[in-house]
DNA sequence: TGAATACTATGGTATGACGATTGAGAGCAG
DNA sequence: CTGCTCTCAATCGTCATACCATAGTATTCA
């Protein structure tokens, strides 16, 4: 675990306060003497932090109009960080849907081009992914890491810039389909023959059951999030304004692991 | 048509040079004080400049280390000013491949969603496009734009985040397509029909045909794009060093219409 | 010969100054 | 009193300079 530079540190905390609704879209966030020292960095660094912003499509700039926040919509909800943050502000209903929506229209095509394109490389990666899985069911270990790696791989497998973009955002997704299974401890022991079959149908060159395999998994783990949907009595949302934060950010400057 | 200011140029003629292949992955671009007397600008507007692509994750940096690109796939590639600058450095083969194959991925799920979903104001605009589409093939006009909205107003109208994003990376692709046409002068008029086929589909909340509509559309896209990409000899390649830019870049520093 | 140390190139941060743009209120005419 | 124009000031945009932090590289010494 690195430690960020300020700059990373600022960023970061604009970042999650606009994910978390600190201003609503179309609002103006304070100018930047105000950031400066609500941050406790320079104008150089909040100017490099907005531009950031800016260039993920969070933020618009302008002389005398202030700095607004862009309407969800336009910005980059690929982004890793963006993504991040959001995980961190806590995945919203609507965020969780949209991602389970994409993943299932993705996914299962992904995985169907795999079928046809993976490499020997490409195999190898995801088969010491499964090994990562398997093992840990059965010592124990870090099991998320290499359910990552797993779908990662398959995506990568495909060969298509555009696809593996996508990744990084269904990892959020898995990350929290996995929080969920420590309330049902035996979901990674049963979906482990689904990401076998997956994988098989891969280096049998076999698409269409690929497909198919992909498909099944990937529901089994819409089940599980949408039974913890409908459990929780709310979660987290966006639109509702974070009034806690209501007075300055904290100032703290200090170095943070990543 | 806006000026741009004078890091808007500086940003768009550093992710030109990347995106065209004047430095290759891994490879450093030159230090900040080289890169300042080249753009002609401070340094401040170097550096902001280069936050924003490493915020669109193609750079990455560390003191003496130097700024280096990243590869290809690491970069946001539904970023629209990443598009823009591809789509100017010369759709590669392989660029319009992944668009493609993305397209047919993702528009016909997302179609199929927009039936289900699409509210009065996302059929007025999709049906103001159309009329707009019309219009341009029988008294001339600029066909290209309604034929963007209104394949963007479908997937807007699906109401989900993620499947929004991808309309501005088909963008590039539809204007593709266009350029296209003006071999095949008739190929707009021979698409409208198919473009009212997937609006009724939607207009009628019937998502299987939506989709399959869909899917017509798209593949007569294809088969136009495919036929020009076997008769050019060879596209423009990121792959290929851009040799005939091998100096510095170029220095002015003028407004630049947007 | 190898390892510890000093050096240096390069990005990171802070500060201050001035320019450019535009929203908003003051002031004037009708 | 209403409406237009015009000035003003708030705020971002750009530049310049100085110094710090980090990590390769060279140098020196055992």
């Amino acid at each position: 675990m690195a430690v960020k530079n300020v700059l990373g540190n600022a960023l970061d905390r604009l970042g999650e306060a606009i994910v978390a609704g600190r201003w609503s879209p179309g609002e103006s966030i304070p100018p930047e003497p105000t950031l400066c020292s609500q941050l406790g960095v320079s104008r150089t660094v909040v100017r490099e932090a907005v531009k950031s912003l800016v260039a993920k499509g969070m933020l618009a700039t302008g002389p005398k109009v202030g700095t607004r926040v862009l309407n969800a919509e336009q910005w980059n909800w690929f982004d890793p960080d963006v993504v991040a943050w959001q995980s961190k502000a806590g995945l919203t209903r609507e965020y969780l849907r949209d991602l389970q929506e994409m993943r299932r229209i993705v996914e299962p095509a992904a995985v169907r081009m795999a079928a046809e394109r993976a490499g020997a490389q490409d195999i190898a990666g995801i088969e010491a992914a499964y090994a990562g899985m398997k093992d840990a069911i059965e010592h124990g270990g870090d099991y998320v890491r290499h359910d990552l790696a797993f779908h990662q791989g398959l995506l990568r497998a495909c060969h298509n810039r555009m696809l593996v973009q996508m990744s990084k955002a269904i990892g959020a997704l898995l990350r929290t389909s996995f929080e969920i299974s420590t309330a049902r401890p035996d979901s990674p022991a049963q979906s482990l023959p689904l990401h076998r079959a997956v994988l098989d149908a891969v280096i049998a060159r076999d698409p269409a059951e690929a497909e198919r395999a992909s498909q099944r998994l990937i529901d089994g783990a819409a089940t599980d999030i949408e039974l913890v949907l409908a459990s929780r009595r709310r979660l987290p949302s966006v639109s509702e304004p974070a009034r806690r934060l209501k007075g300055r950010l904290r100032p703290t400057g200090m170095a943070k692991a990543r």
